[in-house]
RNA sequence: CGAGUAAGUCAGACAGUCGCGUGUGCAGGUGCCGAAAGGCCGCACAUGAGGAAAGUCCGGGCUCCACAGGGCAGGAUUGUGGGUAACGCCCACCGAAGGCGACUUCAGGGACAGUGCAACAGAGAGAUACCGCCGGUCUUUACCGGUAAGGGUGGAAAGGCGGGGUAAGAGCCCACCGGCAUCCAGGUGACUGGAUGGCCAUGUAAACCCAAUUCGGAGCAACACCGCAAAGAACUGUCCGAUUUUCGGACAACGCUUGCCCGGCGUAUGUUCAGGUAGGUGGCAUGAGCUGUUUGGCAACGGGCAGCCACAGAUAGAUGAUUGUCGAAUACAGAACCCGGCUUACAGACUUGGUCGCACC
RNA sequence: UGCGGGAUUGUGUAAAGGUAGCACGGCAGACUCUGACUCUGUUUGUCUGGGUUCGAAUCCUAGUCCCGCAG
């Protein structure tokens, strides 16, 4: 309630996109709120694997909106930021293929800095496959 | 050629495709928002983590608070001279220890200013005679006196060792070594060399302490500005009651309830100031800066001249993915206000200067 | 990011530089027909690396890990 005007300007700029709307889709923004965060570990459902962890849940704004987090169990500033890239990439090649309307929270597991991106990707498709949140046509 | 030593450099490169942050420019007669300025989206170009960015151990800049001046307390440092904005950092030198050597290491002031401690062992830890040695009393056991050469204990036992000397011994005397004091010479100085003197109280100050030098406190989540809130102040109008002024009370906006009125319910109280919460903007990238050259200095470093600055500036926090080539791309590791150091982590490659050993000329 | 505190046996907690204790626990024995309670004995430790000191849990220094505060 309190974070209405930061959402409201982000939700502006992602509900009118560019020009050619068959081209590019819409693309998620980030979530950036502690207690959005903390509704999705609370609230919202989980996918789990080995590699990672992954909560979503329904948000009203037609958009979806994303997350990565990595504890400070799984090593320092480096490897962190390596699971957070490794995350962010596999997640812009999957996501003209998802769903929309939807928050996602993705937390790194500890095995996962040390894979290589194609586990990482087979890791998202087979699970948000499984939780029914791909397109199911397919064209990409 | 081998071994060892010191100082320093690099920290993958190039090309293709997709993607991200920042800056600059362009452009869409309108793709979106806006009254406009402008912003979002788009395109092009440029640019985009480190030697330690780390630990947060020191020192500064900057900001706010405190502050006449001085002192006490408390903290930090500790050979000398220099460098520096400053430092607990750096350079050169002195001393000690180690190494054949190049070289390395050192919290490296003071223990005759004072206080404390030195467990156990040992007779005794700045105060002493256990055994022993010598002399005396004495039939002997034993007692009295002298003695630190020898034994034993200990990390440490009255400067060390040799000679003289003595009843036995002792710096009691002498030579050498070591230490202390005074004088002379050299050096800016730490200190070094020499002479003379007397013969001197062990260790511990990373125990209290003394001496000298030095230090106000907090930190960019500092701080400044804009500001829905809460608390506060002033003012205006209308109505009601007492009513001459005046005093007291209530109301003022929005939403829902059937389109409107009354009534009801909920949020909540008109205007201005003040305040500063949520949030936002700045602080925030031109700096004790970098590159080249010259010059002073043994060096650390300083001076001059020329050039450069679109050589990161985020705010859930930007450098990634993939393919190919190069011999191998394999270490430690990610800016968060900014600098100077220290410490710690680290694969591999390379350069330079000494040293030692072997062989050959 | 900044600031502050701590680490002693399996757990909790003592210890002025001089033999590292205590309680609970574990193991063994005694008691009991058996178990519990109780009694006796025993096992296990100074976070790590350097330094000062004759001697370090303690003093100094470098690191590792944990906790708290500001947000």
């Amino acid at each position: 309630m309190w974070s209405f005007c930061f959402v409201e300007k982000r939700l502006l700029r992602a509900a009118h996109p560019r020009i050619p709307k068959e081209v590019l889709p819409v693309q998620a923004i980030p979530l950036t709120r502690n207690t959005d965060f903390r509704r999705l570990y609370k609230r919202g459902r989980s996918l789990i694997d080995r590699n990672v962890v992954i909560y979503f849940s329904k948000n009203k704004l037609g958009v979806n909106r994303v997350g990565f987090t990595v504890g400070k169990k799984i090593g320092g500033a480096v490897v962190r930021n390596r699971a957070k890239r490794l995350m962010r990439e596999s997640f812009r090649l999957l996501e003209p293929r998802l769903r929309e309307g939807y928050d996602f929270v993705f937390v790194s597991r500890s095995r996962l800095p040390h894979l290589h991106r194609q586990a990482v990707d087979a890791s998202f498709a087979r699970l948000l496959g499984g939780a029914d949140l791909l397109k199911k046509e397919g064209s990409t």
